[in-house]
RNA sequence: GCCCAGGUGGCGGAAUUGGUAGACGCGCAAGACUUAAAAUCUUGUUUCCAUUGGAAGUACGAGUUCGAUUCUCGUCCUGGGCACCA
């Protein structure tokens, strides 16, 4: 076989590998350990095109070389298998959603396959499968059971709870909680069951609550945040409202803080850490009292500037506030009750549109505890009913809204800081709302920093008793509840009050219903199930889980993937930790990445993991793009199929083609003209090996120069894989390959190593050419070659000799030459001379190994 | 508007701590082999001026330095994220 016949190479070490198990893993204490991970992928119905196994392409690549390394590689792959698209394709066509995904997971599979990884498919996860969704499920049900200790700061059963309340109420307590009433232990025990439940549901880590959703008319569902873009639902693009619902969530936020001080800990680009950080929006400020003068009125707002106290004008209620029809003046109410409504009922797309400034007076007043003025209170729905406490005050001079509303109803503007330099203008026409300034108009803050006024009000505030320092965070709780079917049931029956209780059976299968639609009231289609709704304990919840729920965790399953005692064995938990590299794309990094995080910490909590997070290390692949330079989609008919690329270029090329194609974390666009340079360079490759017809590697001792490019590839290959560099690494091997082609090398001392270094970009035809080499063993079970640098030192250096800093030369000198006798040689040169018009010069700077530069 | 990342030939891109800008590949041009094509090989290919040889050049403008794609400041542009979060 004289030609690279790749297809049937690619085929016939397929086959083999599956057959001898090639890429099964165990634990195995005697060697470290290495977890590599790529994001399971959503099997929809159009299968891969080139961009999804980019990622894939670089951790096999890592994965392999880890091996060679000696390293035991966890390298699994599976399915992200409940979602939206199929479930859509069911309440079109009637086709189960099962049977659909299936056959997409086939599909996925069998063009996975053809590229060659090297997973270990026995640990295969679908999260639509019951042996996989009890363990989700069995999460949530740990979930309610828990809630946050802030002085422990971690998750502790609620039964503890209950009997610190049974013993002395929850006064002492410091949970994270939204119970606001005290209670003690007397009035507890004196609590019937319907009381005590919605008390500990104010608790629990997964509890119901009547919040506002994002609800999607159109597809009958609420939606999480981050599945609405632009008021739009993500897929589909619908409209959608903002409605009050019976919702489960998970009190996400009460792990704000260490989500937050977690990301300094991990191995991530600055970019997905700030998305998460804004994502979280941790801000520090005061919380402060405003009160009416006979005491009937009473306000807390939250502010990040309580030095700006003194000009606080008025006040802002969000339309949502509680309480807000009772607490208006007479005349004022019905306008103000009609303004709130209408507003709270308003889509995103209608409240994002509108940049103009509305509001309505309520018609009462509050004090301003500080100038002890008298101001007036408003609604606008500018101000938002889910941060902070839903009251502003506000602070027209130096906040941009605040101006803007107090413009549009002429309310007072009075200025309490100005700049650092100069002063502000007589009359203001925009905010002052620099973070720096000094205190004007404040009493006894005149005169300070921003800074230093801010801790001083602070202070100030907590002496007269109105208030205290306080942290907020954008980071809402993470809504559960799907009115969908394809998802995971949630494990809760109601008892006969209505009480929520877990399953205790699990796993909660999902049934087979008569339709997938949903029923457009708010309830999912397993409502429809009656026989499965009503138990002898109750009735079940019909909601289903999120998308993200079995993502959350599906890394954890991996390493025991057929356990049924629990997510995964303690042993195995422990021997594969944390994934220390993890692929994907960053369009997850509110979503999943944010989840997984949350997950991991609860785990931890509970004792089932010694870690608390899961990623150490995560690097985002770019997205590959058309040839036409949009993106790759079937709508602008430009998507290229692997699958077309193995048949006409073969596997191998395919991987070295994405890796060669840019960094990988880089977006560039496809070009098949390109991978015409990758298949001439393994053909190039198959050719070093080979005399014409024959295979042909000779035994001769190898030159200097041929050890030399050996070990400057080993070096660089090596070093590029550790840093990711896979599009350099591709180079090094082009180079090598014509380097070594020129000194028509065929030496085995050579040549071996050179496989093996080529092994984990390009399995199939360094297996085959291993195996020529009359080797009994995979090329994949051979160990990485060590680079000698003295392979690579050089005696002597062609230095650039520049003047002034322009390269005009090069004299070759040796490396542990003399200085003074440099300077001589180099002077008298005759370019140098000719450069240098009689001059002496000022100065001669020599680099030994870099430069020569003469200062004239 | 705010926050992050980035701007290098016709194209994808390269340049370990500041040290010969354009590696490697695509494309293009010319040539060898061939009846021809494919495959393969050789040579050239940043721009401008030119006879040897020069000059300019890493988005733009400044600065630090013997020396800047690399460091600092400002401006412009592109991509991504957030978006009335007080």
């Amino acid at each position: 076989m004289s030609q690279y016949n790749f297809k049937s190479i690619e085929q016939k070490w397929q086959a083999q590998w599956i057959k001898d198990d090639l890429y099964r893993v165990e634990e195995d204490e005697s060697k470290p350990k290495f977890y590599s991970l790529d994001m399971f992928p959503y099997p929809s119905g159009a299968g891969l095109h080139v961009g999804h196994p980019l990622g894939y392409i670089a951790s096999d690549i890592v994965s392999r070389y880890k091996r060679l390394n000696g390293h035991n590689v966890l390298h699994p792959m599976g399915y992200d298998a409940f979602g939206l698209p199929a479930e859509q394709y069911a309440i079109q066509t009637g086709q189960h959603p099962a049977i659909t995904t299936e056959a997409n997971v086939k599909r996925f599979r069998e063009q996975l396959d053809r590229i060659g990884f090297s997973y270990d498919w026995t640990r295969e996860v679908k999260t639509c499968e019951p042996k996989y969704y009890h363990w989700t499920q069995w999460i949530f049900s740990r979930l309610f059971e828990h809630y946050y200790n802030k002085d422990e700061h971690k998750a502790k059963s609620i039964q503890s709870l209950i009997d610190v309340f049974e013993r002395e109420g929850n006064n002492a307590i410091h949970a994270h909680t939204s119970q606001e009433e005290l209670f003690t232990a007397d009035q507890w025990i004196s609590f019937d069951e319907r009381n005590k439940s919605d008390v500990l549901n104010r608790y629990r880590l997964a509890f119901v609550d009547e919040t506002t959703v994002n609800w999607c008319e159109e597809m009958g569902t609420v939606l999480a945040n981050e599945e609405v873009v632009n008021g739009l639902s993500e897929r589909g693009g619908y409209p959608v409202i903002r409605k009050q619902m019976r919702q489960w969530s998970l009190r996400i936020t009460a792990y704000a803080d260490r989500l937050l001080e977690g990301l300094n800990t991990l191995d991530w680009t600055d970019s997905i850490k700030e998305i998460q950080r804004n994502w979280i929006g941790k801000s520090e400020g005061a919380e402060i009292e405003f009160k009416s003068t006979d005491g009937n009125l009473n306000f807390s707002v939250f502010t990040t500037r309580p030095d700006t106290v003194f000009g606080a004008t008025f006040m802002v209620l969000a339309p949502e506030y509680e309480g807000l029809e009772n607490l208006c003046s007479a005349e004022q109410k019905e306008e103000a009750v009609h303004y709130a409504n209408a507003a709270r009922n308003r889509s995103e797309i209608e409240r994002m549109a509108s940049t103009e400034k509305t509001g309505v007076y309520t018609g009462r007043s509050v004090i301003n505890p500080f100038t002890n003025k008298e101001i007036p209170v408003w609604v606008s729905d500018y101000v938002l009913g889910g941060y902070g406490t839903g009251a502003i005050m506000a602070v027209p001079a130096h906040d941009d809204r605040d101006f803007e509303f107090a413009r549009a109803f002429d309310l007072s503007i009075i200025p309490v800081v100005k700049p650092l330099q100069g002063e502000l203008p007589e009359k203001l026409e925009e905010a002052f709302s620099a973070k720096e300034g000094i205190a004007i108009n404040s009493a006894e803050l005149n005169g300070m920093h921003v800074k230093e006024a801010v801790e001083k009000a602070i202070a100030l505030i907590e002496l007269k008793g109105i208030g205290s320092k306080k942290i907020n965070y954008k980071l809402r709780d993470a809504g559960f509840g799907r009115q969908r079917y394809w998802g995971e049931p949630i494990p809760i029956i109601y008892n006969e009050n209505g009480i929520p209780t877990l399953e205790s059976n699990l796993p909660l299968e999902l049934p087979k219903v008569e339709s997938y639609k949903p029923a457009g009231t708010g309830q999912s289609p397993l409502a429809a199930v009656s026989d499965w709704v009503n138990t002898s304990k109750g009735t079940r919840e019909t909601d289903t889980m999120p998308g993200w729920a079995g993502s959350s965790w599906y890394f954890l399953r991996y390493m025991d993937s057929n356990n049924s005692e629990g997510i995964a064995s303690p042993e195995k938990l422990n021997y594969w930790n944390q994934v220390d590299l993890y692929l994907g794309g960053s369009e997850h990094a509110t979503g999943h990445l944010l989840y997984s995080r949350f997950w991991t910490k609860f785990l931890h909590d509970i004792g089932i993991i010694s870690w608390d997070e899961p990623f150490k290390k995560l690097v985002n692949q770019g997205m590959i793009g058309g040839e036409d330079g949009q993106k790759m989609s079937k709508r602008w008919g430009n998507v290229v199929n692997p699958d077309d690329i193995c048949d006409a270029y073969g596997a191998d090329t395919l991987r070295l083609y994405e890796m060669f194609l840019g960094p990988l974390t880089d977006s560039k666009p496809w070009n098949t003209q390109g991978i015409e340079g990758v298949s001439r360079f393994l053909a190039k490759f198959w050719r070093l090996f080979h005399q014409g017809e024959a295979f042909n590697i000779d035994e001769a001792a190898a030159s200097k120069e041929e050890l030399k490019i050996l070990h400057k590839t080993i070096k660089k290959v090596s070093h590029d894989i550790e840093n990711m560099s896979f599009n350099t690494s591709v180079s090094a091997f082009m180079v090598a390959t014509n380097e070594l082609g020129n000194l028509k090398c065929t030496k085995r001392e050579i040549l071996e190593p050179l496989l093996i270094l080529l092994a984990p970009f390009a399995p199939h035809i360094t297996e085959e050419l291993w195996i020529l080499c009359s080797k009994d063993s995979s090329v994949h079970t051979a160990d990485w070659p060590m680079h000698e640098e003295h392979y690579l030192v050089e005696s002597s250096f062609n230095y650039p000799i520049s003047i002034n800093g322009k390269t005009r030369t090069n004299m070759e000198f040796p490396l542990d030459a003399d200085r003074a006798d440099m300077e001589k040689e180099i002077l008298a040169n005759e370019t140098v001379q000719k450069w240098m018009e009689g001059k002496s010069p000022k100065k001669v700077i020599i680099v030994p190994g870099r430069i020569v530069n003469v200062v004239i």
